[in-house]
DNA sequence: TAATTTTGGACAATAAATGTCAAAACAAAT
DNA sequence: ATTTGTTTTGACATTTATTGTCCAAAATTA
């Protein structure tokens, strides 16, 4: 379990790591090899990061990759659904689909 | 909470919904203003459904339209994870923050 | 076998995402 | 207040994904 600000963005949260460090996006940017105008999008969550940037973040930060995946992945799924009415009945559903799915993948 | 079959795809489920009633592709379709093609293939969960065309279905039907996009916005966030190692805890997180953004709208 | 239904592939048109750049806005200020 | 460095914004061409549509082959049913 990811233990602490679980409710921050992606985007804020990447940042508050180069900012705790003092790092320019420039710098971030280049090791990631986008642009700094992709990676100040990113921060503000209106690009999307991909496989690649989440695992370059992660040794970056020296953070788990894992944990960075699921901060990335949790955002997208509640953007996609902060609109809808019974958002948290469709996530219960599609956890036990997900469940279903699991076990038949083992038979 | 949605009473049966959960685990049903959406697609699966309309199929259900149709043939239990011996109508064909063609009859649907027409009522739904797609053609046959694209209706076998939603059935068969290979193109997208969407709002109109869930609201005519739950009419065609007589099903709630609210259970019907449960289930399918709970298929698509099952096939986004289905391949990612931490499914569950990505739902979890999620959850987490659509509360944490319902509670926010609230003040 | 004929009639009907269903499927799959192809295609153009539309929409969305990506990579890139340049200029504007902001902050350091000392 | 002008410089220096950073960040943001918008624009744009390119790529990628989705949509609507048609048709012919395959499968099903009568």
């Amino acid at each position: 379990m990811m233990s602490k600000q679980p409710n921050i963005s992606f985007g804020e949260y990447i940042r508050q790591l180069r900012e705790d460090r003092n790092l320019p996006l420039r710098k971030i940017a280049a090791e990631l090899d986008i642009d700094t105008s992709t990676l100040s999008k990113i921060e503000k969550n209106e690009r999307n990061a991909n496989e690649q940037i989440i695992e370059r973040l992660s040794k970056i930060f020296s953070i788990d990759k894992a944990d960075l995946k699921v901060r990335y992945l949790s955002d997208k799924i509640t953007y996609q659904l902060l609109d809808e009415e019974d958002g948290i009945e469709i996530l219960k559903v599609a956890e036990q689909k997900i469940i279903y799915h699991k076990q038949q993948q083992l038979q």
